[in-house]
DNA sequence: CCTCTATATCGTTCATCGACGATAAACGAA
DNA sequence: TTCGTTTATCGTCGATGAACGATATAGAGG
C-alpha cells in the first residue's frame, strides 16, 4: 500500500487512480485482519487498548510467550500501522494508533 | 503458542490446563479476522453481501483465481461460519451468515 | 444408460508463519 | 569504560497457507 502518514487527508488531489475502491479497500482491509488474526496480537492490542501504552516487557510478561515471539507480533502489529513504538531510554515504549484502528474498525462495520 | 513455557515460574506446579484466561473471544476474534485476511476472501464475502446470494460459479467468474482455489477460499469462509452453503441442485448457493458476520463486527467495534 | 456441467477434494509445490534460543544493539548506571 | 537491562534481529525448524492441475462426485438432461 501506499505511504501511508497523512490518513486524513480529505480526498484532495490523490494523484494516482481513484478507480478501484474495491480491491483497495479489500486489501487493507486484508492486510489490517490479518494483523489481528492471531490471539496473541489480539491479546496484545487489547492490552495497549486498556492501558493506552505499555512497556514491552509488560507485553512480554503478560503472555505465555518468548521474548522474542512476542517482538515479533509487536513487529507485525507495528508494521500494520495499528500500533507505534516510541523508544525510551533502553525501553520502548508502546501505544495503539487509534487512527489506524478505527480505520480497520470503519472497514469492518461497512462490510 | 499453546506450548507451555513457564519462563516466570512464579506460578508453580501448573498442574492442569485449567485456567490460562485466554480470553476466549480473542481467540474467536482471530479466527473471524483470519477468514478476512485475504483479499480474495474479502471480496468473496462483499459479493455474497451485495447480491444477498450467489452461485458459486458467478464468484469464480469474478475473481484471477483457478476454480479450485476459489473453492478453498469458500470453505475457509464456511468453517468460519461467516458463510453458508445451499446445495441446489448441481450448483451450490452461498450467503452470508448475518449473525456470524454481526459477531465479528462486534468484536471488531467492541476493541 | 451415458454425458455434460458445477463443485469439491486430492496431491504437489513454493512461500510464509509461529515458535524458539542465541545473539546483537541501544541505553542507563556504576 | 564496563556491566546489566531491555528490545530487536538472526537462524532454524516444523506446520500451514495459497496456488494450481487433475480428478472425483453429484445432479440434470439427453
Amino acid at each position: 500500500m501506499a505511504t501511508r502518514k497523512a490518513k486524513t487527508d480529505a480526498a484532495c488531489c490523490v494523484t494516482g487512480p481513484v478507480a478501484l475502491p474495491t480491491d483497495a479497500s479489500a486489501e487493507t482491509l486484508a492486510k489490517l485482519a490479518w494483523a489481528i488474526a492471531h490471539p496473541a496480537r489480539v491479546r496484545i492490542l487489547r492490552l495497549l487498548i486498556s492501558r493506552a501504552s505499555c512497556i514491552c516487557g509488560e507485553i512480554v510478561d503478560e503472555l505465555p510467550l518468548a521474548q522474542s515471539t512476542v517482538s515479533q507480533h509487536l513487529k507485525i502489529l507495528k508494521d500494520s500501522g495499528l500500533v507505534q513504538g516510541e523508544v525510551d531510554g533502553p525501553k520502548v515504549c508502546y501505544c495503539i494508533n487509534a487512527d489506524r484502528l478505527n480505520e480497520l474498525k470503519s472497514l469492518v462495520t461497512s462490510l
